[in-house]
DNA sequence: CTGTCAAATGTCATTGACTGTCATACCGTG
DNA sequence: CACGGTATGACAGTCAATGACATTTGACAG
């Protein structure tokens, strides 16, 4: 009967951002920082040995050996070995709809889109500071499309979210999402674009985010007149 | 380093329809027919267990002691728990995309759809003979979509055979998949109508094949016109 | 009917993910 | 320093899944 399973994450720890000024960062004490850099240091080491070893191939146990920590541990900081596997992806994910919902009104629906993802991008890559290896977003998306099970938790997670970004569109449209479908198709669309840029630029050996954005402007330019095609008309 | 990992599923078993006539049915040795016994009979007592006490609280122990074989024989039959869960959503999926393959070239996109959804659900209709409790697709859907890791499985499934809708989506109009980005966009449509027509027909308590057409059918009249609205235009 | 071969099943042992429980170490506070 | 709460460790146990090997069973030849 466990509590954190409806979606798969634990209570949750301040992710991304929210460090631009010194806010309230004075007083955060110890327990805080030093809580934050075990999960750190445990998503580090897990998906260095993910990347070397192979997802199904590393145990739990070699993960917290790395970092020296209990195996009970482990699980105290994530709900189980996928929840790991895929919580910089849903960051990423987390951090593309919080961009659109900050999107101003007046714009059009794929322009939002596309700023919110570019947004997205420029959030994470201040993470990559690190240069020694592969960006992590590379890595990652790698490791997610190479092993089943981490995809079925990754599309799930997308899957729950869309509900937020067809509300999103709606809003701005100011229409009801349960009458109109047309925030739902672009939602639709949405995913559809991201997925397709993430492929083709992992595909294309690119790694940079630029190439990424290039991707994405790329199918979006072949989107756009696809949906006013001829296709379908009359079908009803 | 399972070898029934990349799709989840068992080798394959003769599945549904195939047997109008007498075609082959006649000779089937007794091993082939027993194999489909113990097959069924695990998915009934699965199915009847997982919806008395729920996916997680049921062990596979208490399956296989229901049906009287061995925990291994369980394996054997299913790569895993949640492969016997969601086998019958994805013959399902399959029927559909069978009778997509088997529309006629000249039909409107959408009218296809329409039509292949229509044939896949008697297909299944065939399969409700026993009256006993609700029919198996309502017990199924309830059961994944109230289950995290069963939708989880069942979304990767359909991700992966929209490759396959694109395709022939693609083929019934003559155009390359890796250049026309319509049929990308049909197919995520035709994916986006079944779930929510699924969905609508189990909330409102419907049970009937038929009701379930009534609800596709209402969503897929909304869609049409939704893609040609005047959203996007000119967001480029 | 009997013997033989192969497929199906059972038995056993083991790994690995995950959980509950309780003890202990740690840290900020009075 | 004592106190109280929180993070962690230690340990035992459950359950899914797999490999190895023994046993049974059905198909078929003689």
């Amino acid at each position: 009967m466990s509590v954190t399973d409806s979606i798969g994450r634990m209570e949750e720890f301040p992710v991304l951002g929210e460090r631009g000024a010194g806010e309230r960062g004075v007083v955060e004490e110890r327990r805080e920082r030093k809580k934050r850099q075990t999960r750190e240091a445990l998503v580090r080491a897990a998906l260095e040995l993910f990347d070397v070893k192979g997802y199904e191939h590393t145990a739990v146990r070699e993960i917290t050996d790395a970092v020296d920590v209990s195996e009970r541990t482990f699980f105290r900081y994530f709900a189980n070995k996928e929840d790991l596997a895929v919580s910089f992806a849903r960051d990423w994910t987390d951090a593309m709809i919080a961009a659109l919902a900050g999107r101003p009104a007046g714009e059009e629906p794929l322009a939002a889109m596309r700023a919110a993802f570019r947004e997205s991008l420029l959030t994470l890559a201040v993470d990559e500071g690190t240069g020694a290896g592969a960006p992590t977003y590379l890595l990652v998306t790698r490791l997610i499309d190479s092993t089943p099970s981490l995809l079925a938790q990754h599309l799930r997670y997308v899957h729950d979210r869309d509900e937020e970004i067809v509300g999103l569109l709606a809003a701005r449209e100011g229409v009801d999402p349960a009458v109109d479908p047309r925030p739902r198709v672009l939602a639709a669309v949405f995913g559809g674009l991201i997925f397709l840029a993430t492929r083709a630029w992992r595909t294309e050996g690119s790694t940079t985010a630029e190439q990424m954005l290039a991707a994405f402007d790329r199918y979006a330019d072949e989107f756009t007149p696809a949906l006013f095609g001829h296709w379908g008309a009359g079908a009803v």
